[in-house]
RNA sequence: GUGGGUGUAGUUCAAUGGUAGAGCACCGGAUUGUGGUUCCGGGCGUUGUGGGUUCGAGUCCCAUCACCCACCCCA
């Protein structure tokens, strides 16, 4: 019997997965060098923390999340995103009580049942930061600073940043309330995904594709001009940190992010050439998430970013993700002797941190020099029964053809070589 | 969940309804101790799967599965 690897997740190949750790290093470094430390949770929790967190009318909790029950009937979930199962933990551990500034990076599978497409998965790899602690607008821009400094040192250009503020709580729902009023007169008249968003999330009004709803919306009410003063302010010096930062974005009213608990800066970063799924990473603001999941009232705000996406966009602007690791050297051993005698020297070179290859199979020679060359070895080491007994190994520079004869001793001759 | 496209060797692709092929890769060999070039040799693969039409199906029809793309949604 012949398995398939599930629709929509993928595997990561000894040719590819040298650049995923490179990425994932590399984002490593930088949160580090922001403060930020690595969190690591399970990948499954109960389903009601994203029922609870994300919305029970968000796509995410009613048609994407895999849910399943364990042998006591307990409901869980397969992780769809990041933030709730990060907030769960700060609160279970009591992270607030440490220090009043939580600062956290985390790395990870997400699991999402959508239909599979250009830069869609349903395993997809995420990083995340989160800030908890302070509603002060300079942790929007730090957050936000984490991504485009990374984004940028990575040699990514084209990129854009989309702001937006959504508001707190009250903000929100009068917004919201004014959108209702503006579309209910030509509610009959939109299309039934419209007329369902209308209840559920009147924002999304404002994006559908459909051209006939487009003429509707023309007059409609902007977020922006529902906002308190003291939500105004924030977004305001949000907007003037990233400019003091000399980071660019667009202001894009229509900027909706897809789970509940989002309040004031929402965020995006879009990179054309993906597709569809143009946008890198997305965040913004959670001030009431941490209450709801049976915390105390603290702000937070965070994002987070899709690996998929990034390498796709890395390669398309060609640039080079690490290197796959080759040889230092390829031993070519001839004769039965030789094999069994070669094995302390063999031994005592990987313990001297030198990548030997070898393949006790091979025997003849032009086998061994073409595994040689495919290796990527820049050296090959030969040793037949005659140089065993010599206590002689021969060293070839494979590219120069230059070979030289080395003392068989516990390797430090030709380490001395190789690492030169 | 909805729509469109595509499934042939490890891979990239051929094959007017009439015997399934090629390039690349891979393995071996060209006096069993010095490679990359060249030459020679090595492939019966349930043509994704299951039905149907036909004397005959890789080719036409239906179903199913998978992949790709888009809607939706988002990373």
């Amino acid at each position: 019997m012949k398995y398939n690897i599930p629709r929509g997740t993928f595997d990561i190949l000894p040719k590819d997965s040298y650049k995923w750790q490179f990425v994932m290093d590399s984002f490593r470094k930088v949160a580090s060098r922001f403060g930020y430390e690595e969190i690591t949770t399970p990948i499954f929790e109960v389903a009601e923390l994203f029922e609870r967190s994300s919305g029970e009318s968000s796509d995410v909790v009613q048609k994407e999340m895999y849910r399943f029950s364990d042998r006591k009937e307990r409901t869980f979930a397969l992780r769809p995103e990041g933030t709730a199962p990060v907030v769960r933990s700060y609160v279970e551990n009591h992270l607030d009580v440490l220090s009043s500034r939580t600062k956290l990076f985390y790395i990870g599978p997400m699991f999402r049942y959508d239909r599979p497409q250009a830069g869609r998965y349903r395993q997809f790899y995420q990083y995340g930061i989160e800030f908890i602690g302070s509603d002060n607008p300079y942790y929007d821009a730090e957050v936000i600073a984490i991504e485009m400094l990374w984004l940028k040192e990575l040699g990514l250009k084209n990129l854009r940043l989309e702001l937006n503020s959504v508001g707190c709580a009250t903000c929100a729902a009068d917004y919201e309330a004014a959108l209702r009023e503006f579309f209910r007169p030509n509610l009959d008249k939109l299309c039934p995904d419209c007329a369902k968003r209308f209840d559920i999330k009147p924002r999304r009004l404002l994006d559908c594709k459909v051209p006939s709803c487009k003429p509707f919306r023309s007059g409609a009410p902007a977020q922006l001009d529902y906002l308190d003063a003291h939500c105004k302010e924030h977004f305001a010096k949000v907007c003037d940190t990233l400019t003091a930062m000399d980071i660019a974005y667009t202001i894009n009213p229509s900027i909706v992010r897809g789970l509940d608990y989002y309040t004031n800066t929402a965020f995006e970063v879009i990179y054309d050439g993906l597709g569809a799924q143009n946008s890198l990473a997305g965040g913004g603001r959670y001030n009431g998430l941490i209450e709801q999941i049976g915390g105390k009232s603290i702000p937070a705000i965070g994002f987070a970013g899709g690996f998929e996406r990034l390498l796709i966009a890395l390669e398309q602007e060609g640039i080079q993700l690490g290197t796959r690791p080759v040889p230092d050297a390829y031993l070519i051993c001839l004769g039965d002797k030789a094999r069994a005698g070669i094995m302390p020297y063999l031994n005592a070179l990987r313990q001297k941190d030198v990548y030997v290859d070898y393949d006790p199979d091979k025997s003849s020679l032009k086998a061994l020099f073409k595994a040689a060359d495919t290796s990527g070895a820049r050296f090959a080491l030969i040793v037949g029964d005659s140089e065993l007994e010599a206590k002689q190994v021969n060293l070839k520079n494979l590219q120069t053809g230059e070979q030289v004869s080395l003392p068989l001793d516990g390797g430090e001759a030709v380490v001395q070589v190789l690492k030169s």
